[in-house]
DNA sequence: AAGAAAAGTTTTTAGTCGATACTATAAATC
DNA sequence: GATTTATAGTATCGACTAAAAACTTTTCTT
């Protein structure tokens, strides 16, 4: 089969619009994308370590990006009171804001070019891509947290839900973002 | 509609794995992007400008980059005799040997994991949006010499091709590049 | 011939990123 | 209980990316 349809070199493209994109309101590509992630993690994931293993990128690297961040007073950051290793951090309104100029949205919006089902037919060929290519190099998937083996809905009865790796309660909201730890269910 | 997919944060990641990836062999994302673009662009498409026009960067930033690639020996520069302001440049040997190794191979492979109908929708999904992204904000669709308006095949007659806006005989291989002059056909 | 436009380069400044070395806290082992 | 080892983050360095602005040379316009 000679037409191997040429899908890096759109993707590239793709990838470089956004990329330039990013470089405005005085921020830089990589803040952008941790205040995203910020906002859609849960509060077991919005920790240095998990931003490092989501990027992946190194520690050093994404501890500078923080410190830029908090210094724009995007996000802020608390130390865990039991574990004083690690640090909290959460998107402040000034951070939320910020993101109503997500350079990203114009993303959505070229999106609107495709029907209801191309959509999902792109969505379903880029995440077999995206696991393919997590697989290889042993990336954690970042899923929902309410899709994750772990989760234990309703439990304990009258309490919203559990994660039972963790052994946490779980609110609503946090069974709709994005976690570390998240493992498909079976 | 509640659902809209997601598409944005599985491009993200997708890009954010290839962008990390692209640090090897000494080299950095823009400089794997620069190589591979010149080797698939037609003559006229292999100068700074038009590699400005691809990336969408300032000049000055391109200018560097070609700079640094021309200092480790995989690409050459060459001044035009006729016009003197502009440079023509071309990937040599060594730069060709380094393609060999283009960390972008690994998304092929990935691809694999769709059959042949998906790739296919792939493509044309994304090239959808990338070509609503590109109008929005006025660039370049860089597509292929022989799907262009100004190609004429066989002309003159004995010789191959023929471009018609900036008056040049184009061989076999010009047609399959890629070219800043592009224009789809109508 | 004068001025404007085009193609590139250079310089400056801010931030990214990998690598390495480091501090502090927590867990494991003896 | 003290020592080792692992984990979470930070600090610093050097190479690179990128925008912005100033500049050179060459070509096009009028």
């Amino acid at each position: 089969m000679k037409n191997d349809h040429d899908i890096a070199p759109l993707l590239e493209r793709l990838t470089r619009i956004l990329h330039n994109d990013a470089h405005k309101e005085g921020m830089k590509p990589v803040q952008w994308e941790v205040l995203r992630y910020l906002l859609r993690a849960n509060r077991f994931s919005r920790s240095p370590g998990a931003v490092t293993t989501y990027l992946g990128v190194t520690k050093g690297t994404v501890s500078q990006t923080l410190n830029t961040l908090e210094r724009k007073g995007l996000i802020e950051k608390k130390a865990d009171p039991v574990d004083k290793r690690t640090i909290h951090m959460r998107v402040t309104s000034a951070g939320r804001k910020a993101l109503r100029h997500d350079p990203a949205i114009d993303l959505d919006a070229a999106m609107g070019q495709l029907g209801g089902g191309d959509k999902a037919a792109l969505s379903a060929h880029l995440e077999t891509v995206l696991t393919s290519m997590l697989h290889n190099r042993g990336g954690r998937p970042f899923g929902a947290c309410k899709a994750c083996r772990h989760f234990n809905q309703n439990v304990p009865k009258g309490k919203p839900h559990y994660c039972g790796l963790l052994h946490e309660p779980l609110s609503n909201a946090d069974g709709e973002a994005i976690c570390v730890e998240h493992e498909a269910a079976a």
